[in-house]
DNA sequence: ACTTTTACATACATTTGTGTTTGTATATAG
DNA sequence: CTATATACAAACACAAATGTATGTAAAAGT
């Protein structure tokens, strides 16, 4: 019994979907077609109909995963306020993003925390990879702003405090993955960003 | 032709450090027992003779190197010093010591950036993670006393600034272990220990 | 010196997952 | 209205990995 076109796309986000719980649950490796067929409810048949195999499953969802990021910023900077206060503000959203998006938690958790290297994966890793470079440099170039602007303290270099930008929120995204039931990810992330613009701001 | 018990340790061992180097390369799932034996230059035979297969190799992993945490602390307060100076030196430390022990980098790389939740590893995981909240309480102990002391903010309370702590840590590990050869470790570790250090210190 | 373990290697059986092929009912195009 | 392409299911063939059983030479015990 053959389905429509719109049917046939419903398919395809369901096993999408499948994959992503399977592969988060499971790791990459561990996760099998069959697995992933039965989750979204359909055979193997319908996913190498749709995908050309587990390699391309987890390359659609990596894709597409990395290509929603730092819109945050960009908002936060419309709504205007101070150097620090834009830096807390983006701080603190693109975290409560993980925990408000389920979807976006689930492929950032895999693809960072769950990174094997496979072959077949290469791609997809040189993708994020390349995604990481480009905000670091991104942070970078804010916290110079903020250097010479006399707001940030000058005596680390911008690339450094970028770099501890990234690792506070990576951290915090590990921590509360690995426990996520033992403390609220929102009001942590206020408190670590009231550590990291004292931190940061020049001293008076 | 058989070995002596000294032989038969040594084979035990190199089974041990091929595992930590395989897994690490390719993950748990992915890894095979062939790939193990052949890095150990055995046979498959060997490597069941000494451990009953897959997951009792991890476990023995986990377990041998989650034996050897936080002495760093102990020398770090033997040492003296301010109560700033300890967390400072603890911290830089502790980061250091990934990049000198490679056989404890490898592990911490493997349980906490490709971890795989699969079944068999139940027990390994379960011991990893009370070892988190361990370290967790120590800290969050130790924030207690410089808070009361008055050598630490109060407003955030001491769980927060322990998990800014850890946070910060992992985050770095994290970064670093995802480009080692972007940046040198330990710099960016007293960098990123002096962010800290400034962010929790009582304001004066 | 003789017997019994020990430390492996080798060979085999079984399972499991992948990829491919075939079949089929239905939607869509002409 | 007929032909063809589509969306799958079901069956099959193949490879790889695990576990187990067997063999064997040397070391360790007696």
């Amino acid at each position: 019994m053959k389905r429509s076109k719109q049917d046939a796309a419903q398919t395809r986000d369901a096993l999408l979907e499948a994959a992503l719980a399977v592969f988060g649950s499971k790791g990459y490796a561990a996760s099998t077609l069959e697995d992933i067929a039965k989750a979204a409810k359909v055979t193997r048949g319908a996913l190498y109909h749709h995908f050309a195999g587990k390699a391309e499953l987890y390359h659609t969802l990596v894709t597409q995963a990395a290509s929603q990021p730092g819109q945050v910023v960009q908002t936060a900077i419309a709504e205007g306020g101070s150097f620090l206060e834009i830096v807390r503000k983006v701080f603190v959203r693109q975290i409560v993003l993980l925990e408000t998006d389920p979807q976006y938690r689930a492929t950032a958790e895999l693809v960072m925390f769950k990174l094997e290297p496979h072959a077949e994966l290469e791609q997809a890793a040189e993708l994020l990879s390349s995604g990481r470079r480009a905000t670091l440099e991104l942070l970078t170039g804010a916290f110079e702003q903020g250097i010479e602007h006399g707001l940030v303290r000058s005596d680390l270099g911008s690339t450094e405090l970028a770099r501890t930008f990234m690792a506070l929120q990576i951290g915090l995204f590990h921590v509360w993955s690995t426990h996520p039931h033992a403390f609220d990810l929102e009001q942590s992330a206020q408190a670590v960003a009231e550590v990291l613009i004292a931190g940061i701001q020049a001293r008076v």
